[in-house]
DNA sequence: GTCTATAAGGCGATAGAC
DNA sequence: GTCTATCGCCTTATAGAC
């Protein structure tokens, strides 16, 4: 609890600075001055500025795609499943809100494609399609393109925090104001995808 | 025509080496490179790195939010003005897929805050909320948060092209599949501005 | 494990000849 | 306008004392 190790410290460092300027930017005396230590420690933990980045990466995507998946198994529905996403997804959003954009500038390198296969993407296929053909064909949902409709309810997620800058800076908010304009997105995302999601009544 | 001048070498080639490698990423040695000229030339022409990126900056800016605002005055119904603009914005997005990631990187950089002021969104507040107001009060359209509403199209529209690295190397498709994607995407993303858009009927 | 000192190379930028 | 050569700094990484 109150010992702090070396190696817990730089990582917190490394976070901090890696989020903040991306790879390129990030300057590994940047690092060691927020941790308080030496240039020399980072390399000695660990060997390079890449495998520092490469623990960073692992450690963090951990946190943004977390046992959703598993919880998500427990609500019938598949609209109750996306609401339900996007409820917990929000909650790690808003605790969060620098993650986006350290994963897309991350997956956007030119050269490292190694990065992508790491994020752990396979409880769509399980969880997500299988749930949405069954409703489909139950009558329950519409016929929408399932693919565009995942890759919609992510864009409409996480865009905002991708654009967070501009909008504090265009709206004139605060980190506060921005995080309950977050908060009360949550209800309107959900009523989105009910609308997209509910089939129109023709009787 | 068929005269290309210094200048424009260069412009070109250090479009491309920003936008694939950011401005932390990018090295004036391959913009010289690509521009088949040396190094010494990209100073004389733009005193320095800054101010070349400055210049793609907004060069590009010009590209991405174009005149389409002036053309959405023709447009009637805040829906229909909408989709109008999905379909505009994608013709550009389909041809410069790499734009969005090079705007969001550009405004999350941590020092600079000057590069936001630069995209115009003075088209949001006189024709978007003008229109949606005006079609509220007629009852042509639900009522949903304005805002969220807009950052939720632009996030819809935007996503994939942020992720698209991501994408590719998930369910396995290259450029042309993917612009193809983009293409059928134009009226999946319509279709959900209609469907949320469109007022339940209480008859 | 932690430090200081320094290596080795890459970077943006400039000087100066042509 | 265009080139070669080089400066001066910054960056990652290592050597070696403690």
């Amino acid at each position: 609890m109150w010992i702090v190790t070396t190696e817990e410290k730089i990582i917190k460092a490394a976070e901090e600075v890696f989020i903040e300027h991306g790879y390129d930017g990030a300057r590994m005396q940047e690092i060691a001055d927020r941790a308080e230590i030496n240039k020399a420690m980072l390399h000695y933990y660990f060997r390079s500025k890449e495998m520092l980045f490469e623990k960073i990466f692992e450690e963090k995507v951990k946190v943004v795609f977390p046992t959703i998946s598993e919880q998500m198994k427990s609500y019938e529905g598949f609209t109750d499943k996306v609401c339900f996403f996007i409820e917990q997804y929000y909650d790690i959003l808003i605790k969060y809100p620098f993650m986006p954009f350290f994963i897309i500038s991350t997956i956007n390198r030119k050269d490292d494609k190694h990065f992508i296969k790491k994020l752990p993407f396979g409880f769509m296929k399980e969880i997500f399609f299988e749930s949405f053909f069954s409703d489909l064909q139950s009558g329950k949902i519409r016929e929408v393109n399932p693919f565009q409709f995942a890759v919609s309810v992510m864009g409409m997620s996480i865009f905002p925090f991708l654009s967070r800058p501009a909008m504090k800076e265009l709206i004139g908010i605060n980190d506060e104001q921005f995080q309950l304009l977050m908060q009360q997105r949550i209800d309107e995302l959900k009523n989105y995808v009910k609308l997209i999601l509910t089939p129109t009544n023709h009787a």
